[in-house]
DNA sequence: TTGAAAGCGATACCAC
DNA sequence: GTGGTATCGCTTTCAA
């Protein structure tokens, strides 16, 4: 009747329960070759037998890798940062590594803790998150050593070590394009704030894409303002001042582009028939939108698969980090908001 | 000229340097008593010197815990876990320990997978955080054995854990209160869909207060729909269709309030003279309403650190499970939807 | 092809 | 108070 404390079973109770020596036991979990087909089966039994499970800390301990990673970012808060996640966890996990999250707060001190934590605990790869401001960032606040490491949504040139971004210059630009192609020429432009590298990048990938098509860039339809709705809805309200109107408007975010579709329909202007609207980012309200907002989708759960898994290779093949920039496409989203569908 | 490969230093270097025994320096470093203060200067100036770090590993090895706890959730998509792991991640790393973020997908193969990934990893503990939905969750996919076990966000009985909750009753409640006391009587309530546990409790809370005060609860003035904006807007006209109107609307989640404001926006009717509004969550764009959204805020974070702390006390205390149901307050956020502040 | 034994690095018990 | 030493569970080299 008393408590039962279940003692875990090692390798030496699986060696002992198969006749063979403990070695030959590992051997055999680690389908090691010059095995006997015989004695390969009665360890497989007896593994099955005493419910064998390896000790993770112990091979950890003789073999100097943990199968873990280490998640640091800037803000658990972030709209962005969990769809990144997501896609760093479903590649780690679908690999056999288990992801340490850490939350820095963009504190350096606090991240250089989570660092030395991480450090200590052995994690093989580290991958640092965090947004997308302007200024790139510099090392990580402790030295790393060999540990190979990955910027996701930012980048470096502090140190070398792949930098995963969006392609928010292309993604500028095929927005643009579909705008010019479906006849559009008065593209107004609603930016966010310039302390952000995405704001330059999209306004880059549109004018880029307006030359390409010869039309002039016109300064006047360009404004510069926060990423929210407010803000849309001002620099709308602004637009439509104009004596020279648009005829289309690229928002470079969601929100702005909900902002602005209500300027639109405070002004009474059909959407898309009058100007046609792109947002950027998709948002999962985008959809809901009256009409349906066409937009252009930052491809944050790939980025984070992209990020795992260029970090898990690093790890395996054991060379030393490049120094790679990496920028993944940012498709279009076609809905009701620019007439290309439905309208 | 050849790559310099940093051996890690032990704590036998340790020993030697400060001329011990590897014994001793293991007792300065746990401050165990019995040890002069000359030793243990000199063991300490020796840690300093060789810039010692204890392998946390060969330590797990030996005392058989990790320091680690595992987090698996049901959707990492969900607008509410971002908020709750943020508490989670608080409590662990300012308490030592770090969190495993494992993904389920709400797919038992998969929790089964992770748990025994985790139970693998050594972890101290392990919490559970799922969608709150009516049917209570059984029991973990796997026997966690020993192992301290919370669930965060739902319940269960078939299993002798503590389970973290909002107080979604007593929410229901103090909305209903703020809204007598600002002398409506007749509110009604958008609800959303029967299968989650918050829409039953909220509601409770509602009819609770309603009786409380003397009023007489009226089934024409509640509503089921969804949790959407949509189903808010619908609810909302349904209610303006009435003879009798009412004079409040109480949402049972801040996008059903949104979806009612803009029906109320449409009649025309005055929000919050002729009909006040409050919502429950307290997302972040309830503030951007106009007007700024009254609302309960369902208290995530303190959710996410309760979680966290209960699990690290039971880690220490080592003591069997509890199997309490806790649930954190929901407070009231007056804004001017209801016309208690500024208006 | 298999067995024996030496560690990985830290801890804790038992002598002194 | 302090030093020696067995041990945690697994891997791997070296002999056989």
């Amino acid at each position: 009747m008393g408590t039962k404390k279940t003692l875990p079973v090692t390798i030496r109770d699986v060696a002992q329960l198969a006749g063979v020596a403990p070695g030959t036991v590992s051997k055999v979990l680690n389908n090691a070759p010059h095995i006997s087909e015989e004695t390969k089966a009665r360890v497989e039994e007896a593994v099955r037998k005493l419910n064998f499970r390896r000790n993770t800390i112990a091979r950890s301990l003789k073999m100097s890798h943990t199968a873990t990673l280490g998640l640091i970012t800037d803000d658990l808060e972030g709209v962005f940062t969990m769809s990144m996640m997501r896609g760093v966890e479903a590649v780690a996990s679908a690999q056999g590594f288990s992801v340490f999250l850490c939350n820095s707060y963009g504190d350096m001190a606090r991240e250089k803790d989570h660092l030395q934590v991480l450090l200590d605990k052995q994690v093989d790869g580290i991958i640092l998150l965090s947004g997308y401001k302007v200024h790139e960032r510099g090392a990580p606040a402790l030295d790393l050593g060999q540990v190979p490491t990955v910027y996701l949504y930012q980048y470096t040139r502090a140190v070398s070590a792949s930098c995963i971004i969006p392609d928010d210059l292309g993604g500028g630009a095929v927005a643009t394009r579909h705008l010019l192609e479906l006849g559009r020429r008065r593209i107004g432009f609603l930016n966010g704030p310039p302390h952000y590298e995405a704001t330059h990048r999209r306004l880059d990938g549109y004018r880029q894409e307006l030359t390409t098509h010869g039309v002039a860039f016109d300064p006047a339809l360009v404004r510069v303002g926060k990423w929210n709705e407010a803000s849309g809805y001002q620099m709308a309200h602004e637009l439509l001042a104009l004596s020279d109107l648009p005829d289309a408007l690229f928002c470079a975010s969601d929100s702005l582009a909900v902002g602005a579709l209500e300027a639109l329909r405070e002004r009474g202007v059909r959407v898309p028939e009058d100007i046609a609207v792109v947002g950027f980012d998709n948002r999962n309200f985008a959809k809901y939108q009256r009409p349906p907002l066409t937009t252009v989708a930052l491809p944050l759960v790939e980025m984070g698969t992209k990020a795992g898994q260029l970090l898990i290779d690093a790890i395996h093949t054991g060379s030393p980090q490049q120094a790679e920039l990496i920028e993944v496409e940012c498709q279009l989203v076609v809905r009701q908001s620019c007439g290309a569908v439905g309208g």
